[in-house]
DNA sequence: TCCTATGTTGTATG
DNA sequence: ACATACAACATAGG
């Protein structure tokens, strides 16, 4: 489920519980999604500390307790984060469960355990997998030139794979990357090298779009897309194009299902 | 039974 | 070293 958007959402699920400390952590620690990472040091680091501030970048996000304690989220796939009352009984995909002093609990749900769960203490500073994270797609350092710079270099990938390289365009994943190009005209099977300029101005507009349309109706409280958009089409059955009304199509491209408008989306080879 | 799933990563190959 | 392609991960639901 989780990209941008839904990132944000999640990461607004916890924000209840900012003042309050961790009185008892709960967790699977023999669960993929801990991977690596010391359980012990998380549950004697976190307990007694109170939730500071939470924060999300791409598909990451950060919740700082205390002044050094950074426990790190990644929904992977079917990861989702929730917050409960006292007499809520956690389930079996309640993989972690942070107690508050308030008797709320903070829940991190994760069936499929493609997630991550991310642990560091930090005297100063912030934890190496939150240092030097890409620049958001909506912020000033994303630039025109840095996007097509990043095409050239995966130019004979197609561009709904390079779409999804969380490295440039984070937060972007598979329904984000579906939207854009449709929105763009772009089919999806072009070459990254081999878009034009009128198409990579296209693509950079599109996706700065897309970040904004999907945090505004999806990261406030999600809402149900307007059917304006390519996204409640592209997974039914028969599903038509708002624009031209023609059948789409679906087919992986780039090991991802990919659904698009072939009449829309110019399907050739481009100049 | 078989297929699919809004994601990442390790490994093989060029 | 760099770019590209794909199986693997684990579970649920149609």
């Amino acid at each position: 489920m989780p990209e941008l958007a839904e990132v944000e959402y999640y990461r607004k699920q916890w924000t209840p519980a900012i003042g309050q400390r961790v009185v008892g952590v709960e967790l699977h620690a023999d669960k993929r999604i801990f991977r690596g990472q010391d359980t012990d040091a998380l549950r004697s680091g976190l307990k007694g500390q109170a939730l500071q501030r939470a924060e999300a970048h791409g598909k990451q996000m950060a919740f700082v307790f205390g002044d050094c304690h950074w426990l790190g989220l990644h929904l992977g796939m079917t990861g989702k984060t929730r917050i409960e009352s006292a007499d809520y009984e956690p389930g079996k995909h309640d993989h972690l469960v942070l107690r508050m002093q308030s008797g709320d609990q903070l829940i991190f749900i994760d069936p499929r355990l493609f997630g991550r769960v991310l642990y560091a203490a930090c005297k100063s500073g912030e934890p190496d997998w939150w240092q030097g994270l890409p620049p958001g797609i909506l912020s000033d350092a994303f630039t025109r030139e840095r996007m097509n710079a990043f095409l050239k270099r995966r130019a004979r990938s197609p561009i709904k794979a390079v779409l999804l390289m969380q490295e440039a365009f984070p937060g972007v994943g598979n329904w984000m990357a579906d939207e854009i190009l449709w929105r763009s005209r772009i089919c999806p099977a072009t070459r990254a090298g081999d878009l034009d300029q009128q198409q990579t101005k296209a693509l950079y507009r599109r996706l700065r779009e897309v970040c904004r349309d999907a945090l505004r109706v999806i990261g406030t409280d999600w809402s149900r897309p307007p059917d304006s958009w390519l996204f409640n089409h592209r997974w039914k059955d028969g599903g038509v194009c708002p624009k031209t009304g023609c059948p789409l199509i679906r087919e992986p491209i780039g090991g991802r299902t990919t659904c698009w408008s072939p009449k829309w989306q110019n399907s050739g080879a481009p100049k």
